[in-house]
DNA sequence: AGCGATAACGCCACCGCTAACATCTCCGTT
DNA sequence: AACGGAGATGTTAGCGGTGGCGTTATCGCT
């Protein structure tokens, strides 16, 4: 910077103001000073300027992987909307592990990240410490919960799965089995399973549910074909199965198309997440859509207003969901 | 961290010292230091760490979009390999379009990453300018070029590309059509278009290759469906429709089953990146694997190297590809 | 006992930039 | 002509750490 200042004949102080608002310093000044900068090939050392003005200018962003499209729209939202006000976007993902979800708070907390975007509600002690002591706005997301930490852009993931068994049993179908990837650290699939127990417990009073999960692994279309096995071995009178994801239903759909299974005759499936390919497949598959790029986007404004200044006066969103029900039930 | 160091009765640079490397402080020193670390819940400050040392333990990534998957593992590869050592991996994406790509590796320069990773070998003239003078190792990926920027981790997308024209044209195959979604800013993309033309006129020379394309719109199965019926139209004797993604190839596979098309009777059809679903169709859709995750961690190691002061000796490595035959060819 | 080597720790300057305040210039107003 | 105000620019003092070097204590060896 003090090369541009030089070449340039001003002081660093007039490059920096002219470099972080143009309209504070003359028009000719600001001109010398432009064709500096590219004469000289200066690039802002951000670092520095995070130092002395207090702000990053970056977003941290977690979440439990990358991998998961629908996730990764959240994130497409979220940068969209932080990038063109300069901010850039920090990502961490903590593979559904808690113990990971802390070390990333910690390490992303030391960056000093103007605000911080979490998906899922339920933190370790000390991740939670550490987020309410940062003094930035946080925005978790993807739950809900009546006493979030700060700012909150989400959905019920229980209320969401009641509705799948509601419209099921609509359907006339009533022997339903869960089926999903339950991961220690993953709190929607939790809540989507306990959605799913205290909707059967409503309509089938005293029937023990079924419930077929797995703890590990990938989440890709073969756990849900083992799934599908085991639900059609423990639980063979099924006549629905409510996957957690569209990832598994997907697989399972598959599967029953090349075993012969007939969807929705034999068995109907339902999954959670309406992914691309879900109106694709034949039949297609009846599931639950998500907001996913409109949950990244709400949070990025809830924080820009914060990041600015400003209080915002709805700290919770609610973005809901929407059955949509197609020829797998 | 004056705090710390008081709380520890320390001067600030022990304190420093310990966190750094905790074998250069005497044991019972560290103690307190941690001690003092946990009670007054100390976070350090990587911003001022960074302007201090000049190293900021991060790594900046570029990559066209994080809403496809099989660019999300090879960030995952990266990153799994990074965060072990320390580094953070800040992420951007250009959604296919090189003004955006400029403006980012612009705006990731000055936050000075420890070492750039890119998806892509062509950038504009000022992003490759600002790479090269930024001194830290630079990897490219994805594609391949003998004049790469520093590093490269990748593979020839034309020569995959011909290999399923050998392959269809061995099982029988001579009305070949080429399908894909060609971004002005997806090199990748016309580098199978590359290779497909150059392997349709070795099999059949002086024959019009058929090409359908669109230039814009998401990389989403309705845009394979809607590039399928293109070729249905536009060239109705082909017998087998060479897609430039697992995506488009996969709509497309769907909806022919729900017209009717017989594949691979009637048409036979491939993809390109073997994407979760592939092996999953019925039929299997033929396909080339990718090794994507090790393309991220590949060049997380090579970066460390060089971060780490080490040279590389070799600095182009060529991951490949496996061409994958299934039930569609 | 004296010496040098080593380990442990402190002091100072500085990384590159910006907040806050000071100064200067140029107006329009009275 | 004197004055006040607004806009443009310069000066100063850090932001919170770390590199480099100096100091002190300890210990083994001659």
């Amino acid at each position: 910077m003090a090369d541009v200042a030089q070449a340039a004949e001003v002081s660093t102080q007039t490059v920096s103001r002219a470099l972080r608002d143009p309209r504070s310093v003359g028009p000719e000044t600001l001109a010398r000073i432009e064709k500096a900068v590219r004469e000289t090939r200066y690039v802002q050392n951000y670092a520095a300027s995070h130092l002395a003005s207090n702000r990053s200018m970056t977003v941290a962003a977690i979440i439990p992987t990358i991998s998961t499209s629908i996730f990764a729209e959240t994130i497409q939202g979220l940068t969209d909307v932080l990038l063109p006000e300069g901010y850039q976007v920090f990502l961490g993902h903590t593979d559904y592990t808690t113990a990971r979800e802390e070390a990333l708070v910690r390490s992303l907390a030391g960056r000093r990240p103007d605000g911080f975007f979490i998906i899922g509600t339920k933190h370790t002690q000390e991740a939670t410490d550490i987020l309410k002591r940062t003094g930035v706005p946080v925005v978790e997301s993807w739950s809900w919960t009546p006493r979030p930490i700060d700012l909150l852009v989400g959905f019920s993931n229980a209320a969401a799965m009641m509705e799948v068994v509601d419209h099921l049993v609509a359907r006339g179908y009533r022997r339903l089995t869960f089926a999903g990837m339950i991961k220690p650290g993953d709190h929607r699939a939790k809540d989507r399973l306990k959605g799913f127990l205290d909707a059967h417990g409503r309509h089938f009073p005293g029937v023990e549910p079924r419930v077929v999960t797995t703890t590990s692994g990938p989440m890709v279309m073969e756990a849900g074909v083992e799934l599908l096995e085991r639900v059609r071995r423990d639980h063979p009178e099924t006549d629905a199965v409510v996957f957690a994801s569209d990832v598994l239903a997907s697989g399972a759909l598959l599967k029953c198309a090349a075993l012969g299974v007939r969807v929705p005759q034999d068995l109907a499936i339902t999954g959670f997440g309406n992914y691309d390919i879900a109106a694709h497949l034949v039949p297609g598959l009846t599931t639950i859509a998500i907001a996913s790029r409109t949950i990244g986007m709400e949070a990025a404004r809830l924080l820009l207003r914060r990041m600015q200044g400003e209080e915002v006066a709805a700290r919770m969103v609610d973005v809901g969901f929407q059955l949509l029900a197609r020829g797998s039930t």
